[in-house]
RNA sequence: GGUGGGGUGGCCGAGUGGCUAAUGGCAGCAGACUGUAAAUCUGCCGGGCUUUGCUCUACGUAGGUUCGAAUCCUACCCCCACCA
């Protein structure tokens, strides 16, 4: 127990990260710390897949049900009270077992993201709506000008974040990036869970059919009817934004489950290119087509033979 | 049975004699990404190879015209609409 590691289990949506979560109380007196940036909002259960009640009750989660749909959130401010709830959880003698699909909420915790200074908020969100009617070359032009370091990587949405930095605080992203560097708050020990992707798939599927006979569009209705913005931040995860497309009109019906299992498909490819590519360190990396308790099993042999 | 429209790469869909392995889109695959990340972007995408190039097979099927056809002609098969 004195051991300093912080287990982190990763893998795609619907690899089956919360049943290897909840075999692991076997082996483990864990708690989980959720790094998912869709089921910090309150609401939406059944479209965020998060653990039912029952799980709940067996293992606590944290991390979830925090902020309320139309909040912003960031991976900043993930690190920063993720951080305290794991040295909580230690604090009254419990394992913290990070589990997540979120990479940067992840890489976040454990690396640290660059100090950011504080921002005005208006000056903030008046360029957020101005930087919005850029096309993405026109973007990256103005990144580059204001970043000479700028590194021609990622979308609109890394660029506009660039300017937002360099116009609000005058100094690049680069030179916060090298400047400010933070630390990572944990010391990680990476599972990585994966499955072949045909396999991935029919669970999706099986996920996705799963989601709307349990009532996926009733539960985004009643999300609207109680004011939260069909566009808002929350409301624009994979099933969400497929039902309220639903339910404006914009979607036929019978199209919807086959639209949500093709965004999935291709939030968890995008997932897996992450977990392999981004990960610093080592990482087991199990086949998740396995019994979750032989999984358990496994990840907590693995453990104590590299405890020492 | 008649008339008209149509059959194109996994799907949808352009193309109507050479510049076409065939515009687009979707799906798929690979990749990037330090505070919106379930987001935002990039590349590949008929097969094979010694992969900035070469080669084979391709536009319902079988023939034909032509130096050259997905594109023109003939026959046949199938689909759709309307008429009987």
């Amino acid at each position: 127990m004195a051991d300093a590691r912080t287990p982190i289990l990763i893998g795609p949506t619907a690899v089956g990260k919360t049943a290897v979560a909840l075999a692991l109380t076997a082996h483990w007196p864990i708690e989980v710390i959720s790094a998912d940036s869709r089921q910090v909002y309150r609401g939406l259960d059944i479209a965020t897949a998060k653990p039912a009640p029952r799980e709940r009750q067996r293992l606590t989660h944290h991390m979830i049900d925090r902020i309320a749909p139309g909040e912003r959130f960031s991976a900043g401010r993930f690190a920063l009270e993720a951080a305290d709830t794991i040295n909580d959880v230690r604090a009254r003698g419990k394992l913290p077992l990070v589990v997540g699909g979120t990479g940067l909420y992840v890489k976040a915790l454990v690396e640290g993201l660059f100090h950011e200074p504080p921002l005005d908020r208006p000056r903030r969100e008046q360029l957020a709506l101005f930087t919005a009617t850029l096309d993405h070359p026109t973007l990256v032009r103005w990144a580059s000008r204001l970043d000479r370091a700028y590194a021609l990587a990622g979308g609109r949405q890394r660029a506009a974040r660039a300017i937002e930095i360099a116009l609000l605080t005058g100094r690049s992203l680069s030179w916060w990036q090298r400047s400010a560097e933070a630390q990572g708050v944990v010391e990680p020990w990476t599972v990585r869970l994966t499955v072949p992707r045909p396999v991935l798939h029919q669970r999706i599927r099986i996920r996705a059919e799963e989601m709307v006979r349990r009532g996926l569009l009733q539960e985004v209705a009643a999300a609207l009817a109680d004011g939260a913005p069909p566009e808002g931040p929350g409301m624009d995860g994979i099933g969400v934004r497929e039902a309220v497309a639903v339910l404006l009109g914009r979607l036929p019906k019978d199209q919807m489950v086959e639209a949500i299992v093709i965004a999935t498909r291709q939030y968890a490819k995008r997932q897996e290119t992450w977990f392999r590519h981004q990960i610093r360190g080592d990482v087991l990396t199990l086949d998740a087509t396995r019994p979750p308790e032989e999984l358990a099993a496994t990840i907590a042999a693995a453990w104590e033979q590299t405890s020492k």
